[in-house]
RNA sequence: GGCCCGGUGGUCAAGCGGCUAAGACACCGCCCUUUCACGGCGGUAACACGAGUUCGAUUCUCGUCCGGGUCACCA
């Protein structure tokens, strides 16, 4: 085909207006932004919630954004219906936006988009794509192909079988060498075709990819002349990606290193287009250990790996984007150290840093990274966040501790705020058995073996008497230790344990059996504290069922 | 199978030709302590394997093995 040929082609491809390239470039200038700054963008498919890989890469992307003082678009790739999901968008921002992304630009809400580049619906924006298409026609780069999906099928196996690459390429690619002619008549009989490249790639070539996080590598040059338009008109990622990522300005490119054999093909498009290709990030997945051995984790397999089970267990969004930084920026947490309560945005994230092979998602650390998050947290704050947790997830823990907030706050204000606060609560669904016996008495009785019942009767049948609800600590606590000698323990743990025949137990037991007695358990923040927030009464009343219970008898 | 990436303790990881091979989580012990926790101190535990380059390799090269990814009108 010659030149004029192509401009025939065109004209039969593409029958109605298209404007100019240049208008698009006008339409959507270089960005006006400091020195430095990197646009990055989260492109996904409507296909319902998230996934955590997908919000470790949206994050990664904002985190590069936000920290080179860019900005962070998003773009909703409904290139395919079959795949999309009803209210797909409207899930994907709740979950971007439960995690507290900021969202500078692009799809706001399922009905809102903000910003110059737009639309950010990627089937708006037919018009844009079917203008590079049409260039790429009229260059020559580009033609129909009317192969059937059993014509394709046919040509894979048969390549297959001679060992051969397969795919659509070179002298395989049997509608390259249509005719215009030919071309035309299968047009007007409507025969199917979708829009390929005709890609100038040689076999024995080679490209470069100077990536962020795996370095420089060097790939196979493409050779196949991949779909750029699809039956339906509707580009395909490969297309829309390049010409997208030209006119959003975005600069690099965070994605999922299941994209790097597919690099050469976007290379090869910004190249063919007269695009800048923007810097990659390719990212590994986050992994899974199963049975000694790690794979890429699975939204169907995983419990985990849906985002909604963060939600549900109610982790604080600030705690799974701790975690994903200590993943992705090893010296996140050294930082964290040093700035316990820097906003972490404050961090200066480095993509550069990003380990180049995968990360087993190791949840008894995340627990771990949740638990410093919480324990920095204020009784106030606390507070608010499982009200809302459990207004949500666990309408009667809400009722109870709605019923009372200062006693709530109270519950969660002991022991926390100190330079050493408590961390024990990993995440929010743990309040209710972590706050039970604040709202009722205790059922059962976790006696330690060196208290056996009638032992544990004696020291309450002592102390019952002595407990003054209107002491201060330090009183409070004498009168334990007042009660030490005619229980015939020591009054404190040190002397005790220098002569433990001498003593029937120290004043240690003393406090568990009191301890056991009003909350039922060994393990408990500040004794002190918490009788003072359930009152004296209250506390009399627990110690002389623990007693009955104990002893069949009461004081 | 072709192509690409990766391989340091159980996990996440520093390391970039010479180190007693950091640190964090988990685990164990001790200390502190009215319990628990917090905190402190200490401990167990690693360079996949084989060649080469080099005075010297965890670090560089090659091979093997293992793990992962990818080969669509899906993204």
């Amino acid at each position: 085909m010659q030149t004029t040929d192509f401009a025939k082609l065109a004209d039969l491809l593409f029958p109605a207006p298209l404007p100019a390239p240049q208008e698009w470039e006008e339409r959507f200038p270089p960005r006006d932004l400091p020195e430095g700054a990197r646009v990055t963008r989260f492109a996904p498919s409507p296909t319902g919630h998230m996934h955590l890989g997908n919000l470790f890469s949206a994050f990664m992307s904002e985190r590069t954004a936000h920290a080179t003082g860019g900005r962070f678009l998003v773009r909703i790739e409904d290139t395919d219906r079959k795949r999309e999901v009803a209210d797909g968008v409207a899930a994907i921002l709740q979950d971007l936006a439960g995690f507290g992304f900021t969202v500078d630009e692009g799809v706001v809400a399922a009905d809102r988009q903000t910003g110059d580049y737009g639309p950010y619906f990627q089937r708006a924006r037919k018009a844009i794509y079917h203008t590079y298409a049409r260039e790429l026609v009229l260059a020559g780069l580009a033609y129909p192909c009317f192969c059937s999906e059993g014509e394709l099928a046919a040509l894979r196996a048969r390549q297959e079988e001679q060992k051969i690459t397969p795919g659509y390429y070179g002298r395989y690619a049997a509608c390259r060498t249509l005719t215009l002619d030919e071309i035309e008549a299968r047009l007007h009989t409507g025969d199917p075709y979708v829009l390929r490249l005709r890609s100038p790639g040689r076999e024995d070539g080679r490209v470069t990819l100077d990536d962020l996080v795996k370095g420089k590598m060097e790939l196979p040059e493409n050779v196949q002349d991949v779909v750029l338009l699809k039956s339906d008109g509707i580009p395909t990622y490969h297309f829309a990606h390049a010409v997208d990522d030209h006119f959003m300005r975005v600069t690099h490119v965070v994605r999922g290193d299941e994209w790097i054999a597919s690099a050469p093909i976007h290379l090869q498009l910004f190249r063919v287009l007269g695009f800048k290709p923007p810097k990659y990030a390719h990212i590994a997945p986050l992994m899974k250990e199963e049975n000694g051995g790690k794979r890429k984790l699975s939204k169907r397999k995983d419990p985990e790996a849906a985002v909604s089970y963060y939600f549900e267990q109610g982790y604080p969004a600030a705690s799974v984007r701790e975690y994903l930084l200590t993943i992705a920026n090893s010296n996140f947490e050294e930082w964290r150290r040093a700035n316990p309560n820097a906003p972490q945005s404050d961090f200066p994230f480095n993509l550069k840093k990003m380990s180049p092979s995968g990360a087993l998602v190791d949840l008894a650390k995340f627990q771990d990274v949740s638990k410093n998050v919480i324990a920095r947290l204020s009784a106030e704050e606390v507070t608010e966040a499982a009200l809302q947790w459990a207004k949500r997830y666990r309408p009667a823990l809400y009722e109870r501790l709605s019923a009372d907030v200062a006693f709530t706050r109270g519950v969660f204000a002991i022991d926390r705020g100190g330079a050493k606060p408590r961390k024990d609560l990993a995440c929010f669904s743990e309040v209710e058995d972590y706050t039970a016996y604040f709202f009722a008495p205790p059922r059962e009785y976790d006696w330690p073996q060196n208290l056996p019942p009638a032992e544990a009767a004696r020291v309450l049948r002592a102390y019952l008497p002595v407990y003054d609800e209107a002491a201060e600590k330090e009183g409070w606590f004498a009168a334990m230790r007042g009660l030490c000698p005619a229980l015939d323990y020591s009054p404190d743990v040190k002397t005790y344990k220098q002569n433990p025949a001498a003593y029937r137990g120290h004043v240690g037991d003393v406090s568990t059996a009191v301890r056991v007695g009003v909350t039922g358990r060994r393990n408990t923040p500040d004794l002190y504290a918490i009788m003072r927030l359930l009152g004296g009464e209250e506390c009399r009343r627990r110690l002389n069922a623990a007693l009955l219970a104990l002893s069949g008898e009461a004081l």
